[in-house]
RNA sequence: UCCUCCUUAGCUCAGCGGUAGAGCAUUCGGCUGUUAACCGAAGGGUCGUCUGUUCGAACCAGACAGGGGGAG
């Protein structure tokens, strides 16, 4: 396994968070790391060489959305997912655990695995543990997803301890498959919102974890306050020795929470999906660009911040091309969103190194401003 | 000059006897391992004007005004 390494090379003293490093096949991830989300074989709108302009280490693909379309054949046939999309850095593929979930109204679940109908033309389908591996070796990612079952936020306990069993029996089928040292498992750690079945879904999957361990049915509906205090039971059991990784998660307020209670990686869509959709993320909180307010304003997205669109374009601007369809607008917001996301997890890292993590967090919270009122009043900050 | 058609929300139009709807635009809200350049909500109209008919008119009749087309 000599592919893979990781060294922890700092740890906060105020936190427990830590700097690391993790060497892949396809080069070296330094944590805390946010990855940004390429679904279909492209971070929508993006190009490779800007990713890595904006820092980007590592993105997300998909094996339920790639095997549907254009199939993970073709793509083994095109050298594998690196050189069919022209990103030579590490990339780390979902197993369609998620896509259980977030599609459930098209699928039925079984022990074996999971029948479901395609979002693209309804025609009938299977995916189980060893499916998901499969197709996952044929992209040739350098980081693979256990296959398992992400639970809605208000599932039952005893619907949750269903689901959380099911994932680790996946999860030991999983890790039969032989990967050849080229391609690393991550399993899933699953629970729900239940402390005793986090702890136990967690102590059944270390077992299974060799290069990194991942925290899956998070940031499925629940409260804020709820996610995090599912991470604080976790944090003090986790293994020291490998990465953890935060699904899902990735509006700023949980990248901070989430790599301050001991999370190495986080992968978002958020940051591009809002990004079309008209918002940008920045330190005082989420701006909504496409709001009647910003139509006369000729000063950057956010003052200070070095990504292209900061540098070269106004708010103004901006918002006249989302809110006339413009192409060119969404890109721009996605490329200083992610930026912005990339910045602020080496400001993270930066405190790490100097050991005031938890200070840093309160620092960040005195001008960032929530964007829903549900979240303000959880972190009791009234609306003035 | 005559004939004919049209005039309803900012725009394009639907409604054709029981006091108004859509799409787009506008404004706002929401998006967290992407079925998402998406989804949702709100504001906005003395139905060209006037006079009739009718229990009741955006809808029927007449006149007038503005506009399109045609004939001379």
């Amino acid at each position: 396994m000599e592919n893979f390494k990781f060294e922890v090379l700092h740890e906060c003293k105020q936190t427990g968070a830590r700097v690391g490093r993790l060497t892949t096949p396809h080069g070296v991830i330094e944590t805390p790391v946010f990855m940004p989300v390429g679904t279909m074989a492209s971070v929508k709108g993006l190009s490779p060489e800007e990713l890595t302009e904006m820092g980007s280490q590592i993105i997300l693909a998909n094996t339920y959305h790639l095997y549907l379309r254009p199939g993970s054949d073709l793509i083994e046939r095109a050298g594998g997912l690196h050189k069919f999309m022209n990103w030579d850095k590490p990339i780390l593929t979902d197993s369609g655990g998620f896509q259980i979930f977030s599609l459930s109204s098209m699928r039925k679940i079984t022990e074996e695995g999971v029948t479901f109908n395609s979002f693209l033309d309804g025609s009938k389908h299977f995916i189980g543990p060893e499916e998901s591996m499969r197709i996952q070796q044929q992209l040739g990612s350098d980081i693979v997803m256990a296959f398992d079952e992400c639970t809605a936020a208000g599932t039952d306990y005893e619907k949750s301890v269903e689901a959380m069993e099911r994932t680790l029996r996946w999860l030991d089928r999983c890790s039969k498959f032989d990967f050849k040292g080229k391609q690393m498992l991550f399993p899933i750690v699953q629970g729900n919102m239940f402390a005793d079945l986090r702890l136990e879904s967690l102590k059944r999957t270390i077992p299974y974890a060799k290069c990194g361990i991942a925290i899956g049915g998070l940031s499925v509906g629940e409260p804020k306050p709820v996610m995090y205090e599912m991470l604080d039971v976790l944090q003090p059991h986790y293994p020291k020795d490998m990465p953890r990784y935060l699904m899902g998660v990735g509006s700023a307020d949980c990248i901070v929470e989430g790599f301050m209670r001991g999370i190495d990686m986080m992968d978002c869509v958020l940051p591009t999906r809002i990004a079309r959709n008209g918002t940008a993320m920045t330190y005082k909180g989420d701006l909504t660009i496409r709001n009647a307010k910003y139509k006369d304003d000729f000063s950057p997205v956010e003052e200070g911040c070095d990504c292209y669109c900061c540098k070269n374009y106004t708010r103004a601007y901006v918002r006249h091309l989302i809110n006339t369809d413009e192409i060119f607008g969404g890109r721009l917001l996605s490329i200083h969103n992610i930026r912005f996301l990339n910045r602020l997890v080496n400001d993270i890292k930066k405190a790490i190194w100097e050991d005031r993590l938890k200070d840093f967090r309160d620092e960040f919270f005195e001008t960032y401003e929530f964007r829903r009122e549900q979240d303000r009043q959880a972190f009791g900050k009234n609306a003035e």
